[in-house]
DNA sequence: ACTTGCCGCGCG
DNA sequence: AAAGCGCGCGGCAAGT
């Protein structure tokens, strides 16, 4: 790497820093060796004292150097518009973590941070602060060893700063801010902020003066306290059994028990799977003890008592079993130790606390996030107790138990402690009920992962034989056009139809007058290859890659994935893909490896991979909400005109269709004659009014988008969009009240309590209740259902508004009922204002179902 | 060899 | 021309 390390002094001796340590550095004579030391002018810190808050940027800039103070170019004006007027900024220090100016502004390179740490944290020290403001990434990074602000921001954690402790409250960086307002849109006039990341910054920072008054002392865990009270048994011998099985006992009186597993696997569904050992963590004591573990030498009995002993205690007892990730602990409880065990409501799960606290993350992220066990110990104790136990995760099995059980029983403790520490914060911050709501999810989606879904292998390898051979077919006219042949010549390289690179090669060098005006910007340049812009290319190419990608994809992601010997298909034949519920920011579902939810459906011909899912003997019944988010919608707004929609069975799309037709006669030259006598025509232009004008609408589209969509001048769009408001003006102003409360409060919430905080756009302010309460319903009925503790009404997938469960073809009627009383029978009283239907239909396998049957809360009867 | 980011596209 | 929203995954390119 391209450290300098040359240069630095290796002494030993002084408190180091980890990433100081990383790069073999040593404090004395920092400013000799600092690559800055050139530059003019190094900045001491300003402002009081003994400061309440320590400010702490990146590095100064231009105007700081000029001006000798930190903080007041044009990010440091921001930051101080944004400094709530009633604090008192005589109490405010502020300081950077380097000291003198980076050339060009840029980042500060490690070794120039290594540089001025001692200062900083001398200084950091003597002043005592009772908190430090961290702005942006490398106060984070300097304070914590960790990155990742945008997500970190609005947080807070106690702090070791040499031998001061504080809290440390990580914001955004206020350049940030500036940069987001490039890319700002649609402000709204009059608005004080000028961007939702403005908006989100301003938050923050007044929340974070609060807390400063509000949080009690700080108090960092270092390695001491993290392994204090932790024991291991590895003996395996008659005096472990009784140790063990004393202290399980000794557990059933505790309030709170923390408890973990390790694993050889992250699912228990083939037989190699095991639980290597098991943590449990009293108000006391932890003690960690192998159970499977290769260097674990149990006689038989010896485990079958402890096994058994442990059982018992999962099963009755009455503590409240506090893990990290409940789906992934009830799992491989339900499998190894009974499916009874996993439905006592004496479970807590610290992940799900962490997202009903703060649901922001960054799903495409790698790594760690905020609600890994990582953080949360950064957060409430101010230590990272994985990096302190350097224990190889992925090969448990070939650890050494004195390395496995600590690790074990660190965890155990931690689920504990950070299980009371969010305890208490769901409590003061009124969120037990949607904590709880949230909970009841759990066993259910572990339980419809346990069943698992039937994929049949005879259908499959049908499937992989058409679609690779039609694949093949394609990739052969392909290779035959001139332009294969051109390519060929011009690159050196063999055209791929895959690589998205090559086809833009194509596009952008060998087929330039083909491509219509449609698919360039305004700079006449080609943006994408996607399937808008390949529809507008009037070449055999552009249509030969777009069926390319049709076949490949169905393989690539659908069929071939589904393979026995795949990592989804399991020695039982099922597949076992996740439902999590700790992912999205709108309190939906998704589903992980693989994602059954976006199996196709609309394409005729390729929605017959469903066809895989299939159980001889057996119907594939599917139960979905009919219209469920327009009705949402309704709940939500409590609109007059729209509830009346619905209670009556007015179709909104029909009307809308013919009022389109009656303002813009245009839009549908040979559609406006149709519409009276073509049905099928008809049905055409009302999918497109529901699709491109009235869900937008209702969603939060603008008029121009929506005018685009269809079609119509903008002028024409507004006039519409006008008129629609005029019908559904509590709609409008449940949009505009969505904001308002956003705006004061900093998150918006659906009917169902969940919130989904700053910083969000306007459009997702509207979406965000839609998709929470829908999810909700429908979750609610599927926790319904499987509450039954029967496993006919446990179901095998959920998809946003949709039930499906496999039964054998005697017992349809007879469950369907059931599912249908449960579904319609909504018990929400905010849900009631409208009736809710569903739509059953059913077939052998997936993708051969029929619809049986439409039934609506204010017409059923209790039968089928 | 592995990670990360982007594109493209499947669903509700 | 076009930001209604929410996801996961495969392929490729580029970085380490």
């Amino acid at each position: 790497m391209g450290l300098e390390l040359k240069f630095l002094p290796s002494v030993g001796g002084a408190k180091l820093h980890p990433s100081v340590l990383k790069y073999g550095f040593q404090y004395r004579n920092a400013c000799s060796v600092c690559p800055l030391k050139s530059e003019l002018g190094r900045m001491e810190p300003v402002g009081a004292k003994r400061p309440t808050i320590y400010m702490l940027g990146e590095a100064p800039g231009r105007e700081e150097i000029k001006e000798k103070a930190p903080f007041v170019g044009v990010s440091g004006q921001l930051l101080r518009l944004h400094i709530p007027d009633d604090v008192d900024q005589s109490t405010l220090r502020w300081n950077n973590c380097v000291r003198s100016r980076p050339p060009g502004n840029r980042t500060p390179t490690p070794v120039e941070l290594a540089c001025c740490r001692k200062s900083v944290e001398d200084d950091i020290e003597q002043s005592k602060p009772r908190a430090i403001f961290g702005f942006g990434n490398i106060p984070l990074e300097w304070a914590i060893n960790k990155t990742g602000i945008t997500q970190w921001t609005g947080r807070y954690m106690p702090i070791k700063v040499g031998a001061h402790t504080c809290w440390y409250l990580p914001i955004t960086h206020p350049s940030y801010v500036n940069r987001s307002l490039e890319k700002a849109y649609g402000q709204k006039a009059g608005d004080k902020f000028r961007s939702e990341i403005e908006f989100a910054f301003a938050m923050h920072l007044k929340q974070a003066f609060r807390l400063v008054e509000e949080l009690g002392d700080p108090v960092v865990h270092g390695r001491i306290e993290v392994m204090q009270d932790v024991k291991y048994d590895l003996a395996c011998n008659n005096r472990s059994v009784d140790r063990i099985i004393t202290f399980i006992k000794s557990m059933y009186d505790e309030e709170v028990v923390g408890m973990d597993y390790e694993t050889n696997a992250l699912r228990p569904f083939n037989s190699r799977s095991k639980i290597l050992s098991v943590a449990l963590s009293g108000s006391k004591e932890t003690l960690a003890w192998p159970i499977k573990h290769k260097k674990a030498t149990w006689s038989e009995r010896d485990l079958s008592r402890i096994e058994a002993a442990f059982e018992d205690f999962v099963v009755d007892s009455e503590c409240i079993k506090a893990v990290h990730s409940l789906a992934f602990e009830q799992e491989w409880t339900a499998v190894f130790y009974g499916k009874r065990a996993i439905r006592t409501k004496r479970w807590a799960c610290t992940m799900s606390q962490a997202f009903i606290l703060d649901e922001r993350q960054n799903t495409n992220r790698a790594g760690p996030g905020p609600l890994s066990l990582t953080w949360l110990t950064q957060q409430y104790f101010g230590v990272d107790i994985k990096a302190l136990n350097p224990v190889n995760r992925k090969d448990l099995d070939n650890a050494p138990l004195t390395e496995v059980l600590p690790y074990n029983g660190v965890d155990a403790k931690y689920h504990r402690a950070v299980y009371l520490k969010q305890a208490k914060r769901l409590k003061s911050e009124g969120l037990l009920g949607t904590y709880k709501e949230h909970m009841r999810r759990v066993p259910t989606m572990v339980l419809t992962q346990i069943k698992g879904i039937p994929i049949n292998q005879a259908v499959r390898e049908r499937l992989e034989e058409k679609y690779t051979r039609q694949r093949k077919e394609v990739e052969r006219k392909i290779a035959k056009l001139s332009v294969a042949k051109e390519f060929f010549d011009r690159k050196g390289i063999e055209l791929r139809p895959s690589a998205n690179h090559d086809v833009m090669f194509v596009v952008d060098k060998l087929l330039p007058e083909e491509v219509t005006e449609k698919a360039r910007d305004k700079d006449e340049k080609i943006l994408n290859v996607n399937e808008g812009t390949l529809e507008n290319i009037k070449h055999e190419f552009a249509r030969l890659i777009l069926d390319y990608r049709k076949q490949a994809k169905v393989l690539s992601t659908y069929i071939t994935p589904m393979a026995v010997g795949s990592d989804v298909i399991y020695e039982d034949g099922l597949a076992h893909p996740v439902t999590q519920t700790t992912r999205t920011r709108t309190w939906r579902t998704s589903s992980d490896g693989f994602n059954y939810q976006n199996w196709p459906k609309r394409d005729d011909e390729r929605k017959e991979v469903r066809g895989m899912v299939k159980r001889k003997g057996y119907k594939v019944v599917s139960v979905d909400y009919a219209g469920i988010q327009a009705r949402n919608v309704a709940m939500e707004s409590k609109d007059a005109a729209l509830v009346k929609a619905f209670r009556e069975r007015y179709d909104i799309h029909a009307d809308w269709t013919e009022r389109l037709v009656g303002i813009h006669a245009r839009w549908v030259d040979e559609g406006a004659k149709a519409l009276a006598h073509d049905k099928k025509l008809f049905k055409a232009y009302r999918n497109r009014v529901k699709n491109e004008f009235v869900f937008p609408s209702f969603f939060g589209a603008r008029p121009e988008t929506v005018s685009h969509y269809l079609g119509v001048e903008e002028s024409v769009g507004k006039r519409l969009q006008a008129k629609f408001w005029e019908m559904f003006p509590d709609v409008h102003k449940w949009h505009d009240k969505l904001f308002k409360f956003y705006r004061k409060h900093g998150y918006v919430t659906g009917l169902s309590g969940f919130r989904r905080r700053a910083p969000i756009s306007h459009n997702e302010m509207i979406n965000s209740p839609i998709q929470g309460d829908e999810s909700t319903i429908v979750c609610d009925a599927m926790n319904r259902l499987s509450e039954m503790r029967k496993p006919e009404f446990q179901a095998n997938m959920e998809i946003h508004d949709d039930l499906t469960f496999i039964w054998p073809e005697a017992d349809v009627n007879k469950n369907l009922t059931v599912v249908v009383d449960t579904m319609v029978n909504c018990p929400f009283e905010w849900a009631k204002i409208v009736p809710i239907g569903v739509e059953a239909s059913m077939g052998d396998d997936w993708h051969n179902q029929k619809s049986i049957g439409e039934y609506f809360t204010d017409t059923w009867k209790g039968s089928l």
